[in-house]
DNA sequence: CTAGGGTTAG
């Protein structure tokens, strides 16, 4: 069974805003997520060990307080909603003795930390405690060099040497060492430290066997030993041991203090369990806990993985309500969230307001508004941010820089990219890796600049910089445009001798390249590379000739389309298409698109009004855009004839090819549709969009009779 | 890493 504590989850949704009155805020928006409640029931299910062995001190205000909520508000019986409804007019109604005070989750008092001692003795045992770290990782040779240790191992000495030992091998070898020798008695300070060096090596299990081992004798677990245990859980994604260790702490009657606490918030904030945190929140606030700023940077992390833009601005005005100034991280955790979010122009402005109150930005701030100015595409943006952390000497680092660059990448600043890569190039710490070539490979690709974007690639051998299967792509896709099908299979080849493992997105990239090849020989190289990358793909292009039945043709493409990561699936629909095209199968194309549609590659390709019918061919490529036109021409050749209603204005939109890759896609389609003679015009007040009225597709398709 | 909690790319 659940604790007591723990059943207090099952609060109902609608309740739990209003259960507490103290809230400035109530009226406010209020996040989300937190109207979901579905899984509440849902919290992570853990083993428990046997408890047996435990001081059975249990603490009965504690205890009986949680009781009195269990029993008063939380039970599954049909009830609820009247209690509900009783709760929300009378929150205090909930205590049943009133004359206690409110029963507390967290106590407000922080673990206090041991007074340090000066000890003379210091410099010694540090340079001692440096060749124990320096020496092999061994017990023998441990203990050999452990044997000239240079002052007897008293209880401030040994914890000294202890304090900074690493690896969490070594800890461990001290550590039984003083404990065996029983130089002095062990104290919790000693597990706890053990403890910390474990958790940097990720030692879960020897963390908790440590834990149970102070059980058995009787070495109290404090505050720091819970959070600790709970920490390297929760960094070894043991999420159900996290908890486990804290539901275990009320029951032995040791109340969390605000560390463990929000360490604990965190555990349910990874888990996504967004109910739980708040009502942990809520409760922890009606225990008269002011939170922190890592309190805080917890919640906005949790609403930004949430994409929960209200739970965001519920955690800036709880902040600004209870006076609790955001440090660095929480801004950046904030920015982060913003991001998530999709609010650039709010991010932005909680920016200048970071700036504005002096809190200076580090490289990681400055990732993540780089990262949300690209997303928006808002080159200026982006680029006067850049001037400002030039010009102000903002930190850049690393992952800094191969941000920019992708940025860069993706709005096409090809100059403002040369410049950050040579930046990189003669760095010290931030060397150009596989990323910011990548990155290059991508500008120069997308540009047309084949030459550069190869020297880049000959360059990465030099450099000993690995090619990953992104930067492959990119300069494949180049080259094809270029038709240097030759310089095209030898970086196929090179890539894949050096281990990339050609992904959806490279074939898609290869099977539009197969889609304009102008000669046999071109196709048949091309096609050398996608057998190797995605045979049944190609013996699927070769089907599509020839009179292979439909029902044939469908359950292939089905099939195939399953094992295609879902966003690579309109791309290769696309490129199909364009291939069918190509090679005068019409029809095929038409069967295709039907697919395609049909498998909901292409949502919202028509859209109706009363007033307006729209053909949506933005994501087609130039021959899927042609054969939908056609497709939708012929429907509504059909509804003329058969003399149904029109609306009174018919558009097809290509879009103005602002985007780097749709470039082109209204051209060939005014051409088509000059081809076609059909009414259609492109308006000069949006670019894209082709409008005819229902008058000029009545006489267009009368007079082809 | 001097006993415990929070933030960064693809």
């Amino acid at each position: 069974m659940a604790s007591t504590f723990f059943t207090s989850f099952d609060i109902p949704n609608t309740l739990d805003l209003k259960k507490h009155n103290h809230h400035p805020l109530k009226n406010q928006t209020r996040p989300k997520t937190r109207f979901y409640c579905n899984n509440s029931s849902k919290s992570p299910k853990t083993t428990k060990p046997d408890l047996s062995d435990e001081p059975k001190k249990q603490n009965p205000s504690l205890s009986q307080q949680l009781q009195t909520l269990s029993t008063t508000i939380l039970s599954d019986t049909p009830q609820k909603n009247n209690q509900t409804s009783q709760l929300l007019s009378k929150p205090k109604s909930i205590w049943v003795n009133p004359t206690k005070p409110r029963p507390s989750v967290l106590n407000l008092q922080r673990h206090k930390k041991t007074s340090y001692v000066h000890n003379p003795q210091i410099r010694d045992l540090r340079m001692f405690s440096k060749k124990l770290n320096e020496c092999e990782n061994d017990k023998d040779v441990f203990f050999k060099v452990l044997d000239d240790i240079p002052h007897p191992p008293t209880r401030e000495n040994a914890l000294l040497v202890l304090n900074s030992l690493k690896p969490w091998e070594k800890t461990v070898f001290f550590f039984d060492w003083i404990k065996e020798k029983e130089f002095f008695p062990m104290e919790t300070i000693f597990y706890n430290v053990t403890m910390k060096s474990l958790r940097f090596g990720r030692q879960f299990q020897l963390i908790e066997n440590l834990a149970l081992e102070m059980i058995e004798n009787g070495i109290e677990l404090d505050n720091i030993t819970y959070s600790t245990i709970i920490t390297c859980a929760k960094r070894s994604n043991l999420f159900d041991k996290a908890v486990e260790w804290f539901e275990r702490m009320y029951k032995t009657g040791l109340m969390p203090d605000e560390v463990t606490y929000s360490a604990v918030l965190d555990v349910y904030a990874k888990l996504g369990k967004v109910e739980e945190v708040m009502s942990l929140y809520e409760r922890g606030r009606a225990s008269g806990w002011t939170p922190d700023a890592i309190a805080f940077a917890v919640l906005a992390k949790m609403f930004g993985e949430a994409g929960d833009y209200d739970g965001i601005r519920y955690v800036l005005q709880e902040m600004k309500s209870l006076g609790v100034k955001p440090n660095l991280v929480v801004f950046n955790s904030l920015l982060e969230a913003m991001g998530k979010a999709g609010k650039p122009g709010l991010a932005r402005s909680l920016f200048e307001e970071m700036v504005a109150a002096d809190i200076a930005p580090d490289a990681k701030t400055l990732t993540s508004l780089v990262k949300i100015y690209g997303k928006a595409r808002w080159a200026r943006d982006a680029l006067d941010l850049w001037q400002r952390m030039k010009s102000n000497g903002w930190p850049m680092d690393f992952i800094l820089y191969n941000t920019l660059l992708s940025m860069c990448a993706d709005l096409g600043l090809q100059e403002e990219a040369e410049k950050l890569f040579d930046d990189m190039k003669g760095s010290d710490n931030c060397k150009p890796d596989s990323w910011s070539y990548t990155a290059m490979l991508n500008i120069y690709g997308s540009g047309g600049h084949v030459d550069k974007a190869m020297t880049l690639f000959d360059q990465m051998s030099k450099e000993n910089v690995a090619v990953n299967v992104m930067g492959c792509t990119c300069l494949i896709q180049c080259l094809g445009r270029a038709k240097r099908m030759d310089d095209l299979v030898t970086v196929f080849e090179t890539s894949l001798k050096k281990g990339i493992r050609p992904d959806d997105r490279l074939c898609g990239c290869l099977l539009s390249v197969v889609s304009y090849c102008e000669n046999s020989d071109d196709l048949d190289k091309v096609i050398a590379c996608l057998q190797q990358a995605n045979p049944r793909l190609v013996s699927f292009v070769n089907s599509l000739e020839g009179n292979t039945e439909f029902e044939k043709v469908k359950e292939e493409f089905k099939g195939i389309l399953n094992n295609t990561e879902v966003e690579a699936r309109r791309p290769f629909c696309n490129c199909l298409i364009d291939i069918c095209r190509k090679r005068n199968l019409d029809e095929r194309a038409h069967e295709l698109l039907y697919m395609g549609t049909m498998y909901g590659l292409y949502p919202g390709l028509h859209t109706k009004t009363s007033e307006e019918w729209r053909l949506n061919v933005r994501s087609l490529s130039v021959g899927a855009a042609h054969t939908a036109f056609e497709e939708w021409m012929g429907t509504l050749s059909g509804m003329v004839n058969r003399q149904e209603p029109l609306p009174e204005l018919l558009s097809a939109s290509t879009g103005a090819g602002t985007h780097k890759y749709s470039q082109g896609l209204a051209n060939a389609f005014e051409s088509h549709v000059t081809k076609l003679s059909a009414p259609f015009r492109q308006t000069e007040e949006k670019p894209g969009v082709f409008v005819a009225s229902r008058e000029d597709i009545m006489s267009w398709v009368q007079s082809k009779v």
